[in-house]
DNA sequence: TCCCGGTCGTTCGGCCGCGAACGGTATCCC
DNA sequence: GGGATACCGTTCGCGGCCGAACGACCGGGA
């Protein structure tokens, strides 16, 4: 409640489009808090996405996704491709895509592991380096700007609610129809989403103290 | 603070993503805060739309984007494409592609504008009509589920807190470079993102009391 | 040794998504 | 009225995105 912020419309905007939606749907048992709150982080993330890919990425021809592919590979270092899909939130043959993309300019480098034929290691050219540390400090700025109607105490409480509906929807993969069933069916690719924050860790690195 | 929901090591898992991002960046005066708001956001947002696409969608073959499009047109009714695509939040061009694919479904129906040689209607075909009150409610018995480990109070604030992001970053379309600087820009095509609470309204429909 | 199931990255087809360019149309202004 | 201007939807090129199919490769077992 402490941060309104900007003297828009907003409030009152909003509410028309919700007026809106109870005039055609309100006599039908609907949940509209969970849909305005759910619809509402797709909203967010395309504007998000859109700004970045404009005011930060545009500079070097770079979309969301291979930024994000640098900065996993900035932060974890050389990693094995289907690692890095993980991480990102993709499937491998978007991977495969992005990659080549990358690697058509010179960003990044795949060689192939030493002990698995199948496996391939990715990391970031020398070029590649450069980019992505020039590019962050202005990517973080602008997070900076995307989160400045927010409190430091909303900001976490925000990013704390999204995990919640991750973690909840990650839970449901692999069911079928009815919404009670118990979570069973273990098949089916590994899928992460979005940069920073996934739960995938590095290999190698510090095992954290089990649970 | 009252659900924390699945006994999952959500925040273990986090919690060491994180720490291994402050091992390679902390020594950088980085937003790590804003970071994690921001960053979550997209990864909420594609986390559920998968889901959506995959549990919802699927039965049908659409999009979450054909979805959208004609959840537009089954609150607010026949449109012009131009308020489509601001409503949906994509361009004009990305929506003539979204159009074909419902027109070749037969779940759409193009007409031309009656005084406007320019514009080009869209309504649902009553075979479109049939589908989305068939889907709606499946859509939105996992919106509820998606947002079930949230109470009500969070559910409010997550839509509250991600409007507060997407108004803030739209408040910055049609800028260059600094971050100081104030709009000016009005060359920009209207965008908007996402289903439902967009901020444009329907023509024709209560005024709202203005401001 | 030779299968054989499992796993890896790539390829493929279809769709979404963007900005830019294009042709048709309306409108403004002289 | 007639031309400049602005607007609308479509088309185009390119890249992201997914699931499915594919070929290469690993491991274990007889």
């Amino acid at each position: 409640m402490t941060t309104r912020a900007l003297g828009s419309a907003e409030e009152t905007e909003l509410g028309r489009a919700e007026r809106d939606i109870r005039a055609r749907l309100g006599d039908r048992p609907f949940d509209f808090r969970s849909m305005a709150a759910i619809s509402n982080i797709y909203r967010a993330a395309t504007t998000v996405r859109n700004h970045m890919e404009q005011q930060v990425l545009a500079v070097h021809g770079l979309s969301w996704s291979a930024f994000t592919v640098m900065w996993v590979l900035w932060i974890w270092g050389e990693q094995e491709t289907g690692r890095v899909a993980a991480e990102t939130g993709t499937t491998k043959g978007t991977l495969t895509g992005v990659l080549k993309t990358l690697e058509s300019r010179r960003l990044v480098l795949r060689s192939a592991h030493p002990d698995d034929g199948r496996r391939v290691l990715v990391r970031l050219s020398p070029r590649g380096q450069a980019v992505i540390e020039e590019l962050f400090p202005r990517f973080n700025a602008e997070e900076t700007f995307a989160a400045s109607a927010l409190t430091a105490a909303e900001a976490d409480q925000l990013a704390h609610l999204l995990r919640l509906v991750s973690a909840r929807v990650d839970s449901a993969r692999g069911e079928a129809a009815p919404r009670g069933a118990q979570r069973d069916g273990p098949t089916l690719t590994a899928r992460r989403s979005g940069r920073t924050f996934g739960s995938q860790r590095p290999p190698g690195r510090g095992t954290g103290r089990g649970s």
